[in-house]
RNA sequence: GGUCUCGUGGCCGAGUGGCUAGGCAGAGCUCUGCAAAAGCUCGUACAGCGGUUCGAAUCCGCUCGAGACCUCCA
């Protein structure tokens, strides 16, 4: 293993700068990561930030970090619209489809969990539900009450921003201060209970027909969205704890809120180190569900969606994410598709290259050379560790993709660098490919018995070439490359393929 | 209206005071039974206008353009 203590910087969107991470405990890193609420698909906006947090937790652990990474699922009390008028999202798909809330609630989760898979994002190590936390979140709202931070209306309970303003900064996280809060938007309603427009739900009693319901101190009710997600962290990471993320279009209001909500509650600030992915765009636009220019993963795998032209493997859409870092917007298009589909190509083969080369005892040292392959493998950490910049780590990769090239073809030789050399440039493709990005051989994981029948056929032309019978070994080759199977002879009678 | 972010070559995208990003596409060459792949070489760039500086794509100001958040969204 790596092992390395090698220092990682991270831009704090708390404080907008590049910091150096200090974790609390030492070779500890806890991370809370804000989960869908499973009331429909998730689409590649969603998936690109889990596949941020996803990388950035396999990053710490290449390190030798241990990690908890806590990212929740929210089933229930998420509001649409005004939290006073809202209805529950998931109640309201179950209303609409007649079902359960816990069946949508079922549905959902189980998509989201095979669409992750799919893209080779690793389970978190706890991922703990809304609904399984009800005790906890009445348990802080009581102490929230006690506090004064709170005040119960009609069976309902909400935050009193104004009086936490007072005490601490509310807008610390969105740069915004509570005046413009109070004075922008809708006038208050006549029907709100709340003091102010900009209090939050932490408890919402529920009406005669709510179906999901739990008794409490205030009634029957159900907690309110941003409540969760501090309960669930403090729970498993603690009062305060490392590294906060999620989606930029969280930070107002609901990281905000959870800011606000810890604070009360111990008087210190929750977490140290907050993390924002920035959207996926369409036309310069934000992919969301409300807009309607959602790509759904499959319709990416098969090419169905009208803005493609065919389908794209979900291998080919992670490297096509990593291009680009997670803090700046990245367009979806076609053109950009092919581009990474070509590109990852690339890469992939390479490491079907390394991974099989093996060292050579030293003849002579080519000190060029070998000072080239350990200043690769030292800036694939150095890059990963500056704001896990994985867009400069591939194009690290690339170059290093080269020299395996060199090696396969025999322009440069592994003997003219030192064993040690060799070991750790091939130690650091692999890893950073597979361990840290997670981008992995789509054909040889996904089809050990296309692999093995295409060896077969590769075997019976190379027989017929040595017989220099051309029409059958073209024929082999042109019939395999009409299924999607591309065959590449190499330097003496070595053979490669690729599949689409 | 308020708060904030961004504008890089044909396309996608890093970088952010002096040092080739990278990928895709394009041109030429090498290797090869042919093809593909690979290797080598090449071109085009930092929205505009001012300012700071020995030096700016990078810092500051203005202008233009795009987007996000302020209501649910990853």
């Amino acid at each position: 293993m790596q092992a390395k203590k090698h220092p990682i910087f991270i831009t704090n969107s708390l404080t907008g700068k590049k910091e150096l991470f200090k974790p609390l405990v030492d070779d500890y890193v806890g991370m809370y990561v804000c989960g869908p609420t499973v009331y429909s698909d998730v689409h590649l906006g969603n998936v690109r930030t889990f596949l941020t947090f996803d990388v950035i937790s396999r990053y710490f652990r290449y390190l030798g970090y241990k990690v908890r990474y806590v990212r929740n699922i929210t089933d229930v009390g998420h509001l649409e619209n005004d939290a006073d008028e809202g209805e529950d999202k998931i109640a309201k798909k179950a209303r609409l489809q007649q079902l359960e809330p816990m069946e949508i609630v079922q549905k959902y989760t189980v998509g989201f969990h095979e669409v992750l898979n799919q893209f080779n994002i690793l389970s978190p190590s706890i991922e703990p539900t809304a609904s399984g936390h009800i005790v906890e979140q009445i348990n802080l709202t009581k102490t929230l009450l006690e506090k004064g931070f709170a005040y119960e209306v009609n069976g309902s309970v909400y935050f009193d921003v104004k009086k936490y303003n007072g005490l601490h900064d509310y807008g610390i996280l969105s740069k915004r201060n509570i005046e413009d809060l109070m004075d922008s938007g809708r006038a208050l309603d006549s029907q709100d209970e709340k003091r102010e427009k900009i209090d939050f739900a932490l408890w919402k009693k529920a009406s005669p027909s709510h179906i999901m319901r739990w008794p409490s101190l205030w009634g029957d009710g159900f907690p309110g969205w941003h409540l969760e997600c501090t309960a669930m962290s403090t729970k498993y990471l603690g009062e305060t704890f490392d590294i906060h993320g999620g989606g930029m279009d969280l930070k107002f209001p609901h990281h905000e809120c959870e800011i606000a909500q810890a604070t009360a509650l111990t008087g210190k600030p929750p977490v140290n180190y907050w993390i924002h992915s920035n959207m996926l765009t369409v036309d310069g636009q934000k992919m969301s569900k409300s807009l309607g220019n959602s790509f759904l993963p499959h319709e990416l795998f098969t090419g169905t969606h009208k803005l493609l032209d065919k389908g794209y493997s979900p291998m080919t859409v992670r490297f096509f994410m990593l291009q680009s870092n997670y803090s700046s917007t990245l367009d979806f298009s076609n053109e950009a598709l092919q581009a990474a589909e070509k590109g990852f190509k690339r890469i992939s083969s390479a490491l079907a290259v390394i991974k099989k080369l093996k060292y050579e005892t030293a003849s002579s040292l080519n000190h060029e050379l070998d000072s080239d392959l350990n200043r690769l493998s030292s800036d694939c950490l150095t890059n990963m560790s500056d704001d896990f910049n994985t867009a400069k780590t591939l194009a690290v990769l690339f170059e290093m993709s080269s020299r395996i090239n060199d090696f396969k073809s025999g322009i440069k030789r592994v003997s003219e660098v030192t064993r040690d050399t060799f070991e750790n440039f091939k130690a650091s493709y692999v890893g950073f490919m597979e361990e840290v990005l997670g981008l992995t051989d789509e054909v040889e994981n996904n089809n050990k018995l296309l692999v093995g029948t295409i060896n077969v056929l590769i075997a019976l032309r190379k027989r017929a070439r040595e017989d220099k019978n051309f029409p059958l070994s073209d024929k082999i080759r042109d019939d395999l490359k009409a299924l999607g199977v591309q065959l590449m002879d190499g330097k003496d009678g070595e053979m490669n393929y690729s599949i689409d």
